[in-house]
DNA sequence: TATGAATGAGTGTTCATTCAT
DNA sequence: CATGAATGAACACTCATTCAT
């Protein structure tokens, strides 16, 4: 613990005396996360994953057999990051419409917080799509996590009136839509972020479009009326 | 599905004994649209593109001078199409919310017709972020023909009364989210697709979330209620 | 002959009415020595020669069967010019040194009026020692053709009592380096050339180098001093 | 004389025990040397420098990033040699003579030990000539080695008064075309460049060519007479 | 005569991966 | 734990050549 091998001038470690095993795993894991954010799992090749990680090719095997298996472990620590993050949002809130826009507000704090995890996580379906190999490496927990969550969320807004429960596949569908535009089209920008989940709340609420001739319809609830 | 031997229209090829250089040219755009769509700028190589056109790789350089010029034309050619439907789409409709309906609605004919076409523009956007000299091939024509687009169907809805001047930015946001999502999440399934219209439409038109003890709210205006 | 068909302009000709085989034949062979010069044989494509020559590659397969013989065609073209030059510049003259000056001299003259005919010929010494099939295409004439002008230059030399019998060999080797070396070194520059071929004919008269603390020698005959 | 499966010294190779990459690169350095003298840079291909070198074409991209590379740090290589033995022969003698004298002997002598030195260098030039990338890759030091070292020579007779001021330029333009014309005509055979080497100190001590009537001239100075 | 379309072998180069040390 | 050396398959692209028209 007194030899911790400083990194930040960016200076390769030689052979480090007391080099500790998982700090370098999770160094290979936060470079490979941003490294597969930006570029794609493809056009990411070991060799840079080692440079960026201040290693060699050849020591980034000791720690994963393979490189799809880095690319595994860093989308198993991502969606575990951000589905403890939206469970904890969630919690103890009574309506629909306040959980929904509380998990719209902590997607929009984690992409602040670290702009490389929805990068990824976006990256990571383009990628699964694109690849079998890519998506076989991450079916065991994807698609299920983010469509359990929300599924969950619909079912509790049907519980609570405020979603007709006819209309849980449009729901649905519409979640994967916007949580999918969210994080491909507007994270890479802050104020874009912004406005879009605001715009979503907007819309949900009826406070974006009136009909021609029509005045704004009165806010849903007079005592949780936003500000913006 | 390989079209080694047969044209999509059954002719022999190969040799051919009176060869359409238009014809192939544009069988190697439609058989590049699709795999790019499927498996990205990079990770579609030449060999495969020139295996489903029934070509060798060095034919295809008879067409292109080389393999970004063939991304390049495949997505002029897909941006032209789908904006020529949807200027098409939106003309002589009188209200915001009708146009956006017609949009979305051709948007979704579009993508029945021809899934890769959306395909290709989701994918397209991915290879651009991810590689500079892909987003400098398409850099002419891509985000204008779509931003300008959107911002004339926004300003159109400011003039009719339907959308609030302050609030176009936030319009402008929303629209890539959803556009991109639609695109990205559900392009790849009718069904899906056609229930994250339908929940837009909903979301616009305030009759897809109510409040919790509040009964339904009436419809935008009566005569224009949509029946999906 | 009314229907030339202009190429000045370097545009594009189309298919002319009345081409002129030989004509065309011709102008390959001009483009290519200038090319095959440039660049050498390997690195001149038949595309460029025809690009250069305002044909496409397949045409050029209709005056030659492979490029192998375009580059010997256009060595035995310019073989044949330089030496039918050489021979009528020795002819008539009555000593071994007016003979090398005036070889030296129209061996400048030639390089100046065409200087690719000089640096083809050497590029193609260089091409046939770097290729055998190269090598054996223009074997038929051409180390024969140097070889026996020089050598009889030599015994012309011995029989006029200039050059010693005995020395034949090194004048055989001194010729073959200071030609090549013209061709090779300076054949790029009016004036280094120039300046080449003064020397040689200064170090033959004794005109270049005295011995520390000597004077000049005196010339070799009086009548014949050169001015330079 | 293929050296797949044993180096020079007879060592295994392959997946070496005890790989010393400093003996692989010169190996690859040698090799390339010979093959770019033989062949020219455009006609040595990576996969045949590799196979020389006992290595497969990834391989070669341990050592050197790219092919241009490898050119260039046989040139330096060759330079090196070349530029230290010629300063060497020519220290400690007095006079412009002995010491061109000297330069010749040490190019005959370097000819013989490594035909390849010379014939790269020859090689070189033409190549750097016919691509201007590869004249690029040389450019920091290739012209003006040689230049200057001539230059110098030149520099040192008209300090001793064996050459006149103002045939500098002459004696420049000679240097280039004799020294050139060494390696690109003769340096493949020993006897031919030995008759060379002769050839040019007997015209520069006017031992070669007498005027027709004229008995030979005396030696320059009888106590430095040369013998051969 | 000349074009236009195509082939197939070749090029330099990159990359995931292996393994002795 | 990590390196350094190597492999072999892939990639984008070029080229001499062919041949129906």
């Amino acid at each position: 613990m007194s030899t911790i091998n400083l990194m930040a001038d960016g200076q390769r470690i030689g052979r480090p005396l007391a080099a500790d095993s998982a700090r370098t795993r999770q160094r290979i894991l936060d470079v490979a996360r941003q490294l597969f954010a930006a570029r794609g799992y493809e056009s990411t090749s070991n060799r840079i994953i080692a440079e960026e990680a201040g290693l060699t090719t050849g020591a980034i095997y000791y720690y994963f057999d393979k490189k799809l298996d880095i690319f595994a472990a860093v989308h198993d620590d991502a969606q575990r990051t951000v589905y403890e993050r939206f469970d904890a949002a969630v919690e103890g809130l009574d309506t629909f419409v306040d959980r929904l826009r509380a998990v719209l507000e902590c997607a929009h704090d984690l992409n602040n917080e670290d702009p490389s995890l929805a990068q990824f996580l976006g990256s990571c379906r383009v990628d699964a799509a694109r690849d079998a190999t890519v998506a076989a490496a991450i079916a065991n927990n994807r698609p299920g996590r983010h469509r359990s969550f929300f599924n969950d969320l619909i079912s509790f807004g049907i519980s609570t009136g405020e979603i007709d429960e006819s209309q849980r596949d449009i729901h649905s569908a519409l979640f994967r839509t916007i949580t999918t535009g969210l994080v491909d089209a507007v994270s890479g920008d802050r104020a874009h972020h912004r406005n879009a989940v605001d715009g979503i709340m907007g819309l949900v609420e009826g406070r974006l479009v009136r009909a021609p001739g029509r005045a704004w319809p009165q806010p849903a609830s007079p005592q949780e009326q936003p500000a913006g």
